[in-house]
DNA sequence: CTGTTAGCGCATTCAT
DNA sequence: ATGAATGCGCTAACAG
């Protein structure tokens, strides 16, 4: 066992080696018999240093394991060399992204700060602009914002949003095509020979949810299909919520063959509420998602889905905010192909309804 | 198109409302026509101020927009309530332990910070104990480090490592159980009737690769075979160098009718090497990874792999540092168990050679 | 070449 | 109840 003891109290030595872990320039100074500014100077590899001072200053900074405080230096300079990615929290969607992020940005000179504020309820609404006061103009020197809840203007650092939820339009956005992803994923169940195909719709105030439901409009309307509203319960893209709208679907007498759910959690949703009514999947039953989270590999049957590419979103915005940080003109809105993966959740239906 | 426009250089207005997005405390005090130290108070809800007063500033906070900055305040306060999570850089392994924090931290009151040094070649030993320093006493109160290379005692503030690279030992460490885990893959293959098992080992700097190795040799041992260092090549935890020293493995004349590589990269390149010499896993080979990454599922075959609770390990990690915060006894060492799932990569070895 | 002075944005005494 | 002064760790502009 251990106990925590890190001197947070700790009366500082009246000479250098302090007791606690935190070494800081005065104490590097002091050590060495030179200024603050000095050390300071041989940090950031200026001139205008003796080499003997230099040499010597650098023993101490080694043997102390000196290192610059990022929050002291950011203060004090305008450029960090830090890249903030802003979340609500991490879980695989935004992990995804900050992977392919991450890609991009190795050797770029970059470090990055992913951050989480974690906020929960009410707090939640205007968390990006709120996070990004925290750490703007100080610590970072762009930020990459996921699924940003508002539109923000007059940033004090550059900002590219990956999937917005009020749209890509008045600043720098890139996300994937919701609208062509929908429709793939409903002309596949049409070309299966589907005719009654059900939405499980997300939240109907984000962006994405209704370009996916544009899609599958259109897809439908392509096939002289007209959408019955019915057919459209909500499931505000969460499993449980979707679970329950699914069974009430798929309870009627004239129950849909096929369900599109707005995304994956959704659709996962759909799946245990055909399990709970004995349907089998894909034979009574097929189920489309949207987003292609790891979980839709792992589940029975694998799920047939629309996949965003996730990580060349993440590596893509940083290519733009890298460009808005050089000065040089970047498109407003990038959009890339989201496209359907086809696995066990999807067949011909029965023929007893075909 | 859109070209960045910060007002880096924007002379501050005689009067508030700046023109850039950058509002300070002093803005709102000005504002308001108070001075700092009351905003301060009513930021951190401190009592001393009229209630008048306080409405007025809460109005101009909200008005302008206002937050804290992260980095004055944790300059001067000691705690920040933000936790730190180090990682070299963002890929599956650690973003799956990232998502597992997140969903510990939640409602915790804590914030999280992911940072990623990015750090490559010559630079990379010894980059937590940099980063650390970097963030530690000021930007955050606790550090969660994922596969440190190094021990590190005596440091600012309470960390917890997570599958430490020098082994569990000298600080609150938590990892999986790798000999066992091993053991189990290899277990697994003697049960189908398995007698010539090579093993792909990993980064012999790593204690993870040897405990695996451990594992591996225990599991022969138990079965009365003695190992072959000739079926012991070193794969580095890499798929290109493991799809390498795999096609020498199954080039000779006695080859192996089983793979237990260290990690699934290796894994994956094992079955790379197989398909190359027209081997099918897994008819004429069987191989089994260490992982359980996102692509083992996807493999062709689907991999059988040893399982890390990569989630469990994030979130027992944050309890375990959040003990420490609280002064709280913790244990010096977690072993999490890591279970072998069986998928389509393994099945008895051909007839020809049983 | 070096040290002194100043100030980044904020929180904390201590005066008033 | 409020404001002036001070310092966190660091860097920039100057003075010696």
């Amino acid at each position: 066992m251990c106990r925590a003891r890190y001197g947070e109290h700790v009366e500082s030595a009246v000479h250098p080696l302090p007791s606690s872990g935190r070494v800081t320039i005065s104490d590097v100074a002091r050590t060495a018999g030179v200024s603050v500014p000095t050390v300071s100077k041989v940090m950031n590899g200026r001139d205008g240093v003796a080499p003997a001072t230099a040499a010597r200053v650098h023993e101490v900074i080694e043997a102390l394991g000196y290192e610059t405080s990022l929050v002291a230096r950011s203060l004090r300079r305008s450029r960090t060399g830090v890249i903030g990615i802003l979340v609500t929290e991490f879980e695989p969607f935004s992990t995804e992204i900050l992977t392919g992020i991450s890609a991009a940005a190795i050797e770029s000179g970059y470090e990055l700060l992913a951050y989480a504020g974690l906020v929960v309820g009410e707090a939640r609404q205007g968390w990006e602009r709120r996070s990004l006061s925290r750490l703007a103009g100080t610590l970072i020197d762009g930020a990459i914002i996921v699924t940003p809840t508002t539109l923000m203007a007059d940033t004090a650092v550059p900002v590219v949003s990956i999937d917005p939820h009020t749209g890509p339009e008045g600043h720098a956005a890139i996300d994937a095509d919701n609208v062509a992803g929908a429709r793939a994923a409903t002309d596949h169940l049409l070309a299966l020979g589907h005719r009654r195909i059900a939405h499980v719709r997300g939240r109907v105030d984000l962006a994405s949810s209704e370009e996916r439901r544009q899609g599958y409009r259109a897809s439908l309307a392509a096939a002289g299909i007209t959408a019955d509203p019915a057919l459209e319960p909500v499931g505000g893209y969460q499993t449980a919520l979707s679970a329950e709208v699914a069974r009430a679907l798929l309870s009627g007498p004239d129950r849909p063959t096929a369900v599109f759910a707005a995304n994956d959690g959704s659709a996962l949703g759909v799946l245990q509420a055909a399990r709970q009514l004995g349907l089998r999947v894909p034979d009574d039953l097929s189920v489309v998602g949207f987003d292609d989270v790891p979980q839709a590999l792992a589940a029975t049957p694998p799920l047939t889905t629309v996949s965003q590419p996730l990580q060349d979103l993440g590596a893509q915005a940083f290519g733009m905010l890298l460009g808005l940080l050089e000065g040089r003109e970047v498109p407003n809105h990038v959009r890339l192909p989201a496209t359907l993966v086809v696995r066990g959740s999807t067949a011909p239906p029965p023929p007893a309804v075909r």
